[in-house]
RNA sequence: GGCUCGUUGGUCAAGCGGUUAAGACACCAGCCUCUCACGCUGGUAACGCGGGUUCGAUUCCCGCACGAGUCACCA
């Protein structure tokens, strides 16, 4: 065990999208791989912005997914309120006290006015109080060095130095009161004992600004880990910081899709992340258990649907034939014997909404052109096939065990006695209860799903196109 | 534009001074097979450019180019 805690901080401000997911999956594997804890605290300290639904959507995401917290709204613990909007008269307090220590100044500026103007830094503590209690509007910003450089070590991108002159006295208290992300963060990570920060590299020029924060309080500076960039492919094949517009993934839209959560989550960790194996894929507790800091990369990966259809097939696989049924239930939408056709499925999709597009056959006979009967490779043509009709007619229509093997058995002993190969056999009969020329499933395994009564129905119907 | 970061096949990526430069996705071929899929085997394909340092650079340093991030009373 260690005192290791992370936090993941979304805002309530749309959709969950793969960037924060990510964030949320990279704070939860840092933590509990090191034995640490991870909290989860809301920023919701931009009114305007607040979408309502927002905050729910990050609770089920992080149930859905497992990402469990050991803190956080609801489930609480030691540090709370976990909701910043909720701890509005903590930042205040604080921002009186960077005042108080130099690290801050009041500003009563119109909003418009040109920065490069404005003198508030050096007004008097008299001035300040008149404003004051004049109920001025003011804002608090921080007062930045204006020479020097600030630097820190980053675990991921190493040593980074900036020039102070580069910072602007940005806004720590905003003129409704709430305190902007940057101060709210650095006050809450530090009353929350936030040992690492782990977020996306976006953050990584701010970085310095928080640490003279920190310095100005006298608090002591949590461990950086800033991860790399993901990126979207946009339609023009550029790449850019995923989001709405490049690649739009929101991890409901995927789920919605058919993607598995725990593959969404094995191929998130990859991205900006890989083993020393050469194992691919992962269930969460395996994450956890090879998850190292050491092994993040810094360079940004592109978010690719290929190899999270690829994961998610895995997955798949992996999954037991009842929660696959269970899961597919919802893609069929017409009476048919869900386990029978979860065996010939399973392997056959690599996400659920392939589903209806490959079993729309079973429910009705499509129409289809007599050619397809006609196949080289299965040895049939327009002789054959009407007598091979008929005769897995008569055979078939004798069977009272319905069961894929006997079907089988049976097919197969017909293709004996008329001296063909079962492929022929197998190839008519399958076009003539399918129509199509490509099925999840041979015949037999067909066959069985639709039963004897369709099954006769279909094969005679198909037979009349020959006579 | 300033500042910061990045650059290994089409994509994700190992590598951390000497390698036949892993592996995966995708693609192609073959095998398996009651079509397809799964699975198996094999194949095509990469160190951005220019200088250094060094006996030796994909690896270290410096330029350049390209890409990205960030410069809000958004987070």
């Amino acid at each position: 065990m260690c005192n290791c805690r992370t936090r993941f901080a979304p805002s309530p401000t749309g959709y969950m999208h793969i960037g924060n997911l990510r964030s949320a999956l990279y704070n939860y594997l840092i933590s509990k791989s090191l034995g640490g804890k991870f909290i989860l605290r809301i920023e919701d300290t931009d009114n305007k912005r607040q979408i309502k639904g927002a905050e729910q959507i990050i609770y089920d995401t992080l149930e859905s997914t497992g990402l469990s917290y050991d803190e956080g709204p609801s489930v609480g613990g030691d540090f709370g309120p976990y909701i910043q909007s909720e701890r509005k008269d903590i930042y205040l307090k604080y921002s009186k006290i960077l005042v108080d220590r130099g690290g801050a100044y009041y500003c009563f500026c119109k909003k418009k006015d040109d920065n490069s103007s404005c003198n508030c830094r050096n007004l008097s503590a008299e001035e300040v109080e008149n404003f004051l209690a004049d109920r001025k509007s003011y804002v608090v910003r921080q007062k930045m060095p204006k020479e020097g450089s600030t630097s820190f070590d980053d675990l991921v991108f190493g040593h980074i130095e900036v020039e102070n002159s580069g910072l602007e006295d940005q806004i720590l208290i905003k003129s409704d009161g709430m305190p902007t992300y940057n101060f709210a963060n650095v006050v809450d990570d530090h009353l929350m004992q936030i040992s690492h920060v782990v977020r996306g590299c976006e953050y990584l020029s701010a970085t310095p600004k928080y640490n003279l924060l920190y310095e100005s309080f006298g608090w002591e500076i949590p461990t950086y880990v800033h991860l790399p960039l993901i990126m979207g492919k946009n339609p023009d094949g550029t790449v850019t910081k995923l989001s709405k517009r490049a690649g739009a993934v929101s991890f409901l839209d995927l789920v919605n899709e058919g993607y598995l959560p725990e593959a969404i989550i094995n191929y998130i960790a990859f991205l900006g992340w890989c083993p020393s194996s050469n194992k691919e894929i992962f269930s969460l507790s395996e994450l956890v258990e090879e998850f190292s800091i050491d092994n993040i990369g810094k360079s940004p990966s592109i978010f690719d649907y290929e190899k999270l259809q690829w994961v998610n097939a895995q997955h798949i696989k992996l999954l037991s034939d009842e929660s696959f049924a269970n899961m597919a239930k919802k893609y069929v939408n017409f009476d048919v014997d869900l386990n029978k056709l979860s065996k010939i499925l399973k392997s056959r999709i690599s996400k659920f909404d392939q589903i209806p597009e490959m079993i729309d056959f079973l429910r009705e006979m499509p129409k289809f052109d007599k050619e397809l009967f006609l196949n080289k490779k299965n040895k049939t043509n327009e002789e054959n096939i009407p007598i091979i009709l008929e005769k897995s007619i008569e055979v078939l229509e004798k069977i009272s065990d319905w069961n894929n093997d006997k079907l089988f058995e049976r097919l197969v002993k017909l293709s004996d006695d008329m001296n063909l190969k079962k492929n022929s056999v197998m190839w008519a009969v399958r076009i003539a209860i399918s129509g199509k020329h490509v099925t999840p499933g041979g015949a037999t395994e067909i066959l069985e799903i639709l039963g004897k009564e369709e099954s006769l129905e279909r094969l005679n119907n198909s037979l009349k196109l020959w006579k």
